[in-house]
DNA sequence: TAAAATCCTG
DNA sequence: CAGGATTTTA
């Protein structure tokens, strides 16, 4: 996935697309291509959602919970936030300051009651109310609206009185108690009110709420005191036995969840608290009193997100919604122009667009039900561009000569292997970088030609849609909000001092997981401490300077003591490991920029720390059977998507073809390769490999070209060739252990 | 023939 | 990335 380091670099460059072009002619893109050879797994560009967890700290989490409502909760949710149409809860369209007025303004008004009765409402018409949406009519769903204003506005007024009755009957924990039991009541009611609500969505109705505690409980913290988490954990269990009792008596019971409700409003209303008073104890209502209190709180955040979710409804149907950028400008079809609400419906609309591509893509776990959806509530207005599954024309939004005046062309005769291209950074890609971030930033995406408009075009599958409509994940998040950029600077500041005393990260994962692989790096787990990192090759660039000096050899940072890897702890020091951990086998990937053909005795120097047995030196072997497998894939990927590129452009220079032929620090393949093998790119990876790379995908490249390709073993000439080309590993990498983080 | 490499699949 | 099947290599 998205490593960190790309994420900073996402930062740096925000409105470029992730995938640096190849080279200045624009090398292929990585589009998936089925039709050729060997079934290539179709690249995922770091397509899933690089903000999202960078958003998390404080940041706007809502548009988490408004993507996660979206899948969960599925049709039916979505359908009420379009009843609601942004009529009551207007005031919310506000940015995030409105959020929380609102929620102060109406918090005490607002409770779950209130949303269960909305939702109720708004479901029990739901399906007269979706035939006549088929049918087009629009009347009687503003009719709707209409009655449903009344009846929530009456519906606040009698909760009103309700807080105060309960809050009255604070002081009386016997009261208190009665008033929980009502409001479970209702709550069940609510429930089985709802027909058409699947057990999943209840379920993902509760946790929500509690998901959200800290949204809507912020003010549930401020007015009443918090609960503890056992509290809650009690309120939770008592809770669901009480579910299951009511399953059992499901059935003709509040059939109408609606008249349930109010019965019970109107009973607590009466003044009428005592009933199972003796149920439980007073501590138990207590609990129940408080945590009623926080689910309360949590429904109100919840309205809000589905309001939230309701703009964005409106505005993403809207032909002009915003690109797959966070644009904060005001929705052109802002229902009544709230001044305030471009902001959210920005950020909403991009939390949307993400989804979209997501569906698209694997097809898997496709939400049918969303996108019927999405078809049944689309305005008979343009259509929703949303390409599934659908081959993308290479050369789909690349201009029809390329030759013509190109900002990212090179020189016209400059060769394939010219690096003085005009548009190359300053530093030459291989040098270490200068600045004080030097492993933290990606060598591959630098900077090329922000002015240049094909800059957005990038090669990478990112082109799949080239439309008005929301590109899908490849692009990075353009601006970054305030908290990532913390986050980064976390991260770099974490990565600078290494910290001996960090909390243990969360085990493992970090393969996958790359901010904990960032994180690793600066964790004392993180297997050579940073001085052997240094070590380890020249070209591994650290700024660790004192670091450096420590002696490294040999010394005790190695050797010596169980070390955590992944969350596994093994014993490095003395001994040979018996089996390869998770650290060997990023060792192994760094080996592969080396040798791609190890042979068994150099595996076997070159981790002296594992015991080789027949099984671990078959598994090591296969390890880099993979690595090269992966190799070979993506350099015939990439060798195939030139070939057809430059069949698609006849007249197309040889040139270009040559210069679509490197394997340059800024491309696309060089950044794919890094993330495999480098994942968490502290390892500067070797000029050399990038040779080899290029070697291999010209050879890919002019086979294809010659049609040879057609020879069932014709990858073993190629094979041949590179296995030729392995290089010496450094000395560092005889220490035992694995290199960096 | 065993080991290694590759292919294929999950 | 692992496993199994198959092919190639030494």
């Amino acid at each position: 996935m998205d490593s960190p380091s790309d994420l900073f670099d996402d930062s740096s460059q925000p409105v470029r697309t992730f995938a640096p072009t190849l080279t200045s002619t624009d090398l292929p893109g990585v589009h998936p291509q089925p039709s050729i050879g060997r079934s290539a797994p179709s690249f995922r560009p770091p397509g899933f959602p690089l903000i999202h967890h960078l958003l998390q700290p404080g940041g706007p989490r809502r548009i988490l919970s408004v993507n996660r409502q979206r899948e969960d909760d599925g049709v039916t949710v979505r359908r009420v936030d379009e009843e609601m149409d942004g009529r009551e809860e207007r005031p919310i369209e506000g940015g995030e300051d409105n959020l929380l007025q609102v929620k102060k303004r109406h918090g005490a008004e607002w409770s779950e009651d209130a949303l269960k009765m909305k939702r109720m409402k708004l479901r029990d018409g739901e399906v007269e109310e979706r035939d006549k949406r088929r049918e087009g009519g629009r009347e009687g769903r503003r009719r709707e609206k209409e009655e449903l204003k009344e009846q929530l506005e009456e519906a606040r007024e009698r909760l009103q009185l309700l807080q105060e009755r309960v809050w009255k009957a604070f002081g009386e924990k016997h009261r208190e108690e009665e008033e929980e039991k009502k409001a479970k009541q209702r709550n069940e009611n609510s429930r089985e009110g709802d027909e058409e609500m699947t057990e999943e969505d209840e379920e993902d109705i509760t946790g929500g709420m509690y998901d959200e505690e800290d949204i809507g409980g912020q003010m549930e913290k401020e007015t009443f005191s918090l609960l503890s988490a056992s509290t809650f954990e009690d309120f939770h269990k008592q809770r669901e036995d009480r579910e299951r009792r009511m399953e059992r008596g499901r059935g003709g019971r509040l059939e109408g969840g609606m008249e349930g409700m109010w019965m019970d409003c109107r009973e607590l209303l009466r003044g009428d608290w005592n009933v199972g008073m003796e149920d439980e104890g007073e501590e138990g209502g207590q609990k129940f009193a408080q945590a009623l209190k926080l689910e309360l709180g949590s429904a109100v955040a919840r309205v809000i997100d589905r309001v939230l979710r309701l703009y964005t409804e409106m505005t993403d149907h809207a032909p002009s919604s915003p690109p797959a950028s966070i644009s904060f400008h005001q929705p052109d079809s802002g229902l009544d122009g709230g001044s305030d609400g471009g902001a959210w419906v920005g950020l909403l609309s991009r939390g949307r667009q993400e989804e979209a591509p997501g569906g698209k893509g694997d097809g898997a776990g496709g939400h049918d039900g969303e996108k019927q959806l999405q078809k049944l509530s689309l305005p008979p207005g343009p259509p929703l561009r949303s390409e599934p599954d659908q081959p993308i024309p290479l050369a789909i939004h690349r201009s029809p000569d390329t030759r013509k005046p190109h900002p990212l062309l090179g020189p016209p005769l400059s060769t394939h292997l010219n690096p003085s291209h005009p548009n190359l950074p300053l530093h030459h890609p291989s040098l270490p970088r200068p600045s004080a971030l030097p492993p933290l930033i990606p060598s591959a995406p630098q900077p090329k030609d922000p002015s240049s408009s094909s800059s957005f075009h990038t090669p990478s599958s990112s082109s799949s849609s080239s439309s008005s409509f929301p590109a899908p994940p490849p692009p990075p998040p353009p601006p970054l909000p305030l908290p990532l950029l913390h986050y980064s600077m976390q991260q770099l500041f974490s990565r600078s001092l290494p910290h001996p005393q960090l909390p243990h990260l969360p085990p493992s994962r970090k393969d996958y997981l790359s901010p904990d692989s960032f994180l690793e790096f600066s964790s004392p787990p993180s297997f050579p401490p940073l001085s052997l990192l240094s070590h380890l090759d020249p070209l591994l660039v650290r700024h660790g300077g004192r670091e450096r000096e420590r002696g490294v050899r040999g010394d005790g940072g190695v050797r010596g003591g169980g070390v955590v890897d992944g969350g596994e702890l093994y014993l490095t020091g003395g001994g040979s490991q018996e089996g390869l951990s998770p650290c060997h086998l990023k060792k192994a990937k760094l080996m592969f920029f080396y040798t791609r053909y190890p042979s068994s005795n150099t595996l076997k120097t070159y981790f002296p720390d594992v015991k080789f047995n027949r099984c671990v030196t078959s598994q090591m072997i296969k390890w880099f059977s993979n690595f090269r497998e992966f190799f070979y894939i993506q350099m015939e990927r990439f060798a195939r998507q030139a070939v057809r590129e430059a069949l698609t452009r006849e007249g197309a220079s040889r040139l270009g073809r040559d210069n679509q032929l490197r394997v340059g620090r800024e491309t696309e393949l060089y950044r794919i390769l890094n993330m495999h093998y480098n994942k968490s790119n502290v390892y500067q990876v070797p000029e050399r490999f990038l040779e080899v790379s290029e070697v291999a995908l010209r050879e890919f490249y002019s086979a294809i070209w010659t049609g040879r390709d057609s020879d069932p073993c014709w990858k073993k000439g190629i094979y041949k060739i590179i296995c030729k080309l392995d290089s010496p590993l450094p000395e560092a990498f005889r220490m035992p252990g694995c290199p960096v983080g």
